[in-house]
Formats: structure tokens, C-alpha cells, sequence
DNA sequence: GTTTGGCAATCCGCCATTTAGAGTGCTAAA
DNA sequence: TTTAGCACTCTAAATGGCGGATTGCCAAAC
């Protein structure tokens, strides 16, 4: 859309008129503007102003004789055109680091601690989605029996994760055949992406002296070892928080809210579809296509551990301090990479 | 407290008043209970009773002109003298059977549907947590080295559970050595509980002639291996129907009851406590010790797989349906026992 | 002795009305 | 182009009255 040509007036009303309204939650009147941000002009001025940029549908007044507040273009606007990246304080620097680096913990212990951490410092909701292992290249598979008619596998990824499956199978599997059923596995497969795998498995077990019932066990549960499927995890905190904001003064927020985190799934699955390419990405409002996130923003990151990448990142009310998160958020995503890469 | 010698007038009154509210959520009168109940008695005469039962503390009247609700002494008694446990319609029984024993999932999938199909035919908030790892009989441990100084860990349990440590070792640990090891591990260690083997570690790895840096390695990360920290893993689904409940008018409640879900530590320390012995327990109120439960009730039984427990239940306000959730609850339980001993 | 009808008293929840305040848009003057 | 002034509009909070529900108590009835 073609807001470049806005003066410069009206980016700085524009701009007044966010911040303000991110820490006062009311509609903000052109009084406040002129006398506040010392604008040196007189609310008359402003108010002309804020016509204008209301015809262009960046604010909005909630009902006549109310302040203005920020539409979701205003928002964006805001973000694309005035952002200014506020500089973390040491302190939550140092608190970050941290909880990410805190010693001999799991990876799902981490982001969980991240998560936590997310939800503290910024008073959203933290979220972490671990990595997905689609990306990932196979060191290694194992097959281990473990109780009568129990075959577990290990399938271990570059980078150190390693993912456990525990399967059925009939009872009277022999030792050795399990064996070079492994040993077929690791030859043919080590060194490729799971995604990979999966694609081509049917071809890449033809023509072996292996049992054909591993074999055929391995090809049906296709699924079930190489793919994905559901095993990103979903951590958040911060929702007690969250829910005192004044937006969710509407109980039926709320429950929408908690409808949304429920459903975990399709969470995880459009997190994933928006964090695209490097860095920071923010989504505001109805640009999120889920119903339930319409009132709400996403400030997010992918973060690295090996080849597989997962997301972090806050959600909150449209009304958020972007400037703020934006810094963290990035903080916290660098500093996570950084700390997978040691484990 | 000697509630035992309440007439049988008394008990009935608390009974249908109880009932009442459940469905309603409103005061009660004592016209309501003289006319829907068909008591046989003249509101003036539920009156006098209803007075005798708010002095024996077993309902109380939230202000003047109102009528009476239960305290959570009154739904005590009512659960210990007066429950008449409903069966379960067809339809529910089966949709938790299919539910339960769906197919090839693993126990974190059960136990997610479970505390779904629990929240959803209840509309409370369905809680699993998974059993304890401390009592369960070490099968087989696996010592597999997955990349550069990495050293996967598994610790399979009977009854199928596994569990998997990523340790960090240096890196030029000798294969020979490991397979050493990892023998002498099994046969010191298979047989005995996990919680017995944390204890008594340092004595069965005596005496070996295994690498000492390796013996070193796994008396340093017992607490790592062989303990349950965090192990045990919460799922909840309903959040959003319980606090459309009007016993969450209040923001405040619905806060606190979010303080309460996200400390998962404390919350299922407090749920094992609480489900001693066999069967169905039920706690109200403020016998619950946590501070965000004290307008909470709990219905919540073990289930076992192996020889080890885990918790399933229902939270919801003290107003809750407690003679359908009794049924519902056990026989979610049993019929998870039933289909983790497939598993 | 127990139960009941009658009745005054109490308190809540709802509705309409009022009031104060905030902010706007427009117009005319600077 | 900017500003001051002013009428207008709308909200939020306070006020007051009304209807409804329920109680407690007392005296009469069973």
C-alpha cells in the first residue's frame, strides 16, 4: 500500500499517537499529542491531522468524542516505517543468557526455561516450538528390542537430537535379522534429510536380503518414524499476564484465547508458515489468518540447531510495545542458536 | 466432624438444595426446593431446616434476601453421604474407549487425547499426568554414540516406557570401552527400580573394570538418569469451556487459575499427593492447599501401566457434577490401565 | 410439638435519568 | 496555514426508584 508518501507530520502524529496508546491503552486525543510530545503545534493542528490519517484508515475513533486508536494498518505503518529498536538493558541481557545457557538441561527443558523467560520479561506470552526434524540429516539409526514384542528406534540427527519410536512388532523377531536390518538402514540412509527419506524410502529398501517382514514393518510405519508429525512441542508462559490486559476485559477474548492455545496443532503449523526467511517477523492483527488471533500480534524468529530450525517469539494484544519485543525476541533467538550449538 | 447424625430431613434438603445449585449456579430458595423437589412440606418448613443446616456450617447465604449455597463442608458431606454415582451413557463409554485405545500412539498421544476426551465430555479442565519413572523395573539401558562427544542414553523400563539422556562426553570415549560399560551396567543394574538404582548407585558400580572416567561419567549424572525431575508431564485440555463457568465472572479467578496450570511442577507434586490409594479421590475447596485452588475441586484417580502410576482427573469449580464425574473418571482410569497393559 | 400461612423487612439487580467530562468538527479570525 | 472558539456528541459514572425474591419470625392450625 502506498503509505510512503505520508509527510512528515503526519508519521510523527502517527507515531505519538502509538506510543501513547501502547502504554495507556485509551484512545488518545489530540490534546495529549499537542501538549505531551511537544510537538509545537496546537491541537487543532493535530486534529486536522488525524483526519487525514484517518481517511487513510490508519486510526480510527472507537465513537464520536473519543481519542483516536491505531487500526491495523496503523500498526503497520508503525512498524515497517518508525520502528526504532529499543536496546536491551544488561540486565535482562544477562537474564537471558542465563536461563538459555543454564547447563546440562535437555533441549525441551530449554525451551521451556525460554519460554518462561519470554513470558517474564516482556509480560506476553512466551512461545517456543522445538525444531523440526524434517531438515535433519540422519547420523545414525538404531533398533533396539526392548520387551517382548517392543522394538524401539533411535533415529539420531545431526546436531544431537535424536528422536525415540517405540513400535510393535511380532514377538518373535530374531536378533540377527534385526541386525542387518540396522545395518541396511544406516548404510542406505545415514547422511540423508529425514524429509529426504521419507520421500524415497520405498526405492532406497528395495532389492535387500533382509527379512521382508522388518522390511515391510518399516515401510507401513513410514509415517510414524520420518515424519513430523506432532513432534514439535509447543511451550508457552505467560497467559496470567496476558489476560489482565485490558483487551481482555471480554471474557469471550478469552475463552477465543485459550481456544487457540488449545489447539495446538494448527498453532504450531501457522507459527511455522509465517516465520519465513532470517530475522524478525511481526504480524499484526488481521493479517494473522486465524479468527481467534485477529485482536492479537506475533512477534517471532526462527532460531537454529544444526540444519533444523524451530520458532520463538510473543504473542500479545495488537497493542504491544514492538519496539521493545523486537529487541528480545532477537536476543533470545540468537542466544538460543547460540547455546544448542554448544549441547 | 459428626455430621453423622443429621436427620434424614436434613439430608435430603442439602441433597436437592446441592443438586439445585449444581444445575443452576443461582442461590437457593426454599420454594424451589418445597415445589420442584415435591418435598411434602411448606417452604416455611424448609425454612427452619435450611436455618439449622447454615448453623452447622453446610450452607451458607451469600447476603441477605438470597437463598442458601453450599459450603464446601456442605458438599463434603454431600460427596460422602449423599453421592449417587450416575453410570455412564453408552456413548460416552465407548467414545473414551475408542479414544484411549487408539491405535498405535504412543503413551505422550494417549495421554494428550485422554485429558482431551476428559475435558470435553465433562466440560472441566481433563488432566493426565504421565506415571512416575521411580518405580519402574530397569529392562536394558543402551549406551550409543550419536556424533562427536555425544552420547545417547536409553533407559528402557518394563512395561514399554523408555526414556532417552543426551550426555556430552569427551569425545574420544573408546567404543570397546563403552560396550564394557554398558554390559556391566546391565548386569548390576536390570531388575532393580530406577528409584533403587539412584540410591544405591555408587555401591553396584564398585569394583569394575570398566574406564573410570566412564564410571565417573554416570555417577556424576545420576540425578540426570536416574531421576524423575520433571519427567512426569502434564496435559490439560478445556480451559476455555471451564472459565465460561460463571464461577470465573471474576478476572481475578481466571488469573489465578492461570498461575496455578503454568507452574507445572508444583501442580502435579500437588495431584500425586493427593491421589494416595486406590480409587477415585475427591478434594473441595479449601482442603486443597494451594492458595489459586482454595474455589476448586478436584476428582482424580491413579492409573497404572507397569508398576508404575500416573494420575488422571477433573478440575473444575466446587460447583461441579460430582456424581457423573466420579463415573467418568474411573472409568477413564481403568480403561487406560486396560490399554497401557496392551501397550 | 410440629407445621404452616401471613407479613414486614431486607437486599439485589435492573432501568431510566442525570451529570460531568472529554474530544471532535467546523467556522471564522489571525 | 494555523489557531481559537464553540456547539455538538458520546461515554462513563453516579443517582434514585422500582420490582422481585427470599428470609425470619410470629401466631394460628394441625
Amino acid at each position: 500500500m502506498a503509505f510512503e508518501n505520508l509527510n512528515s507530520r503526519e508519521l510523527r502524529v502517527l507515531q505519538n499517537l502509538i506510543n501513547h496508546y501502547i502504554q495507556t491503552a485509551d484512545p488518545v486525543g489530540s490534546r495529549v499529542i499537542a501538549n505531551k510530545f511537544r510537538m509545537g503545534l496546537s491541537p487543532a493542528t493535530i486534529r486536522n491531522t488525524m483526519q487525514d490519517l484517518e481517511e487513510l484508515g490508519l486510526i480510527r475513533q472507537p465513537h464520536t468524542s473519543a481519542g483516536r486508536i491505531p487500526t491495523d494498518s496503523g500498526y503497520r505503518v508503525f512498524v515497517d516505517m518508525l520502528l526504532k529498536t529499543e536496546p536491551l538493558t544488561e540486565a535482562d541481557k544477562s537474564k537471558i543468557r542465563g536461563m538459555v545457557n543454564d547447563g546440562n538441561k535437555g533441549l525441551d527443558a530449554i525451551l521451556s526455561q525460554t519460554s518462561r523467560i519470554l513470558g517474564e520479561i516482556t509480560s506476553q506470552l512466551g512461545i517456543t516450538i522445538s525444531p523440526k526434524f524434517d531438515e535433519g540429516v540422519l547420523t545414525r539409526i538404531d533398533l533396539i528390542p526392548v520387551a517382548d514384542g517392543k522394538l524401539l528406534v533411535i533415529v539420531a540427527v545431526r546436531s544431537g537430537l535424536a528422536k525415540t519410536i517405540l513400535m510393535e512388532v511380532e514377538s518373535d523377531i530374531d536378533i540377527a535379522e534385526l541386525r542387518q536390518m540396522e545395518s541396511v538402514l544406516n548404510e542406505r540412509l545415514a547422511g540423508l534429510t529425514l524429509g529426504h527419506i521419507r520421500k524415497t524410502l520405498n526405492d532406497r529398501l528395495a532389492n535387500t536380503s533382509c527379512s521382508s517382514r522388518l522390511i515391510k514393518l518399516f515401510l507401513d510405519s513410514k509415517s510414524v518414524i520420518w515424519e513430523d508429525q506432532g513432534d514439535e512441542k509447543l511451550h508457552y508462559t505467560g497467559a496470567d499476564k496476558l489476560i489482565s490486559q485490558p483487551e481482555f476485559a471480554d471474557r469471550n477474548r478469552i475463552t477465543d484465547f485459550f481456544k487457540l492455545l488449545e489447539n495446538q496443532k494448527s498453532l504450531i503449523e501457522f507459527l511455522e508458515s509465517k516465520s519465513v526467511g532470517e530475522g524478525i517477523v511481526i504480524t499484526i492483527g488481521s493479517e494473522n489468518e486465524i479468527n481467534e488471533m485477529r485482536s492479537c500480534s506475533l512477534v517471532i524468529s526462527k532460531y537454529q540447531t544444526g540444519n533444523n530450525f524451530g520458532v520463538i517469539g510473543i504473542l500479545g494484544p495488537t497493542r504491544m510495545p514492538y519496539s521493545k519485543l523486537v529487541s528480545i525476541v532477537d536476543y533470545t533467538a540468537k542466544s538460543l542458536s547460540d547455546a544448542l550449538i554448544d549441547l
